[in-house]
DNA sequence: GTCCAGGGTAAGC
DNA sequence: GCTTACCATGGA
């Protein structure tokens, strides 16, 4: 089954490799392939905005619609008003097709405990091993990721033959309080944002920036401004005197993740 | 081989 | 409150 979706302004392969996700793949040009909430996803970018995802129309509407974003209209940041910010008026120009998704919370919460002091493509290969060893396999070969029950009774040394080297026990932990029941990531979506920033800090191996990820990538806290090393040299070389957060409410998480892309860019790193 | 990665923690002030 | 040493591993 297949639907065709128009999506302004849509760039798969950007958001894809953009830092959020770790398990939406390059298979061409216009092909790409996502692993989430238990299945699988191919879209075949058609152009014109125009976008072929191999799902019915009620996985559609019960799954992708939401895990997009396609109820927010990205265009309002072409024409946020970014005034004397050249930096930020570049880095939107820039990463001009990014979206920001709506990821399963307990997943994104290990990918980004597991984030600190890695690289993109290690976390991935850490993500992806994680599936394959306690994930289930589907009918057509590919491995879901796997919930907190089945990491919370994994042993260490399984745990750590996914690269997690002394994350362990923090994915550990955190596995153990959510399988226990002693932190519901489901009724964390009704907090307010600066409760479920100090919530989410409760897990072990979780600070300020792992938590504001967690809020932006999979609780749609689109004020959340995570600042890994990127950003803070962001932060240090573009706004020594101070950066203007009070000038991008409600698109401030999604400036940050232009900022981070563009920063990248122009590293030479993507 | 060297350097760095979407940081957090605990110990020390 | 604020600094600092240390943390285990893989990718470039």
């Amino acid at each position: 089954m297949r639907v065709q979706v128009h999506i302004p302004g849509f760039d798969v392969g950007m958001t894809a490799d953009s830092g959020q996700c770790f398990r939406f793949y390059n298979v061409d040009d216009n092909t790409h392939q996502l692993y989430a909430k238990g299945r699988q996803l191919t879209i075949i970018s058609l152009g014109n905005d125009q976008f072929d995802f191999d799902c019915s129309k009620d996985a559609f509407n019960a799954h992708w619609f939401d895990y997009f974003d396609l109820a927010r209209d990205y265009a309002v940041l072409g024409a946020v008003d970014a005034g004397e910010d050249s930096y930020v008026s570049k880095a939107i120009r820039h990463a001009k097709g990014i979206r920001v998704l709506k990821q399963e919370p307990f997943e994104t919460l290990v990918a980004f405990i597991i984030s600190q002091r890695k690289s993109i493509p290690a976390i991935k290969t850490c993500m992806e091993k994680l599936a394959v060893r306690f994930g289930q396999l589907d009918d057509i070969g590919f491995y879901s990721f796997p919930d907190a029950k089945a990491l919370a009774m994994a042993a260490d040394e399984d745990l750590a033959a996914c690269g997690l080297g002394y994350r362990t026990p923090y994915i550990k932990q955190t596995a153990q309080m959510i399988a226990r029941g002693e932190l519901d990531l489901e009724l964390f979506a009704s907090l307010p944002d600066e409760e479920l920033l100090q919530q989410l800090m409760r897990f072990p191996g979780v600070g300020k920036k792992v938590a504001s990820c967690v809020m932006l990538f999979a609780y749609q806290r689109m004020d959340a401004f995570p600042v890994d090393v990127w950003i803070q040299r962001v932060l240090e070389t573009h706004y020594p005197e101070g950066f203007p957060y009070e000038r991008y409410p409600g698109v401030l998480g999604i400036i940050q993740q232009n900022l981070f892309v563009y920063a990248r860019h122009e590293a030479g790193r993507k």
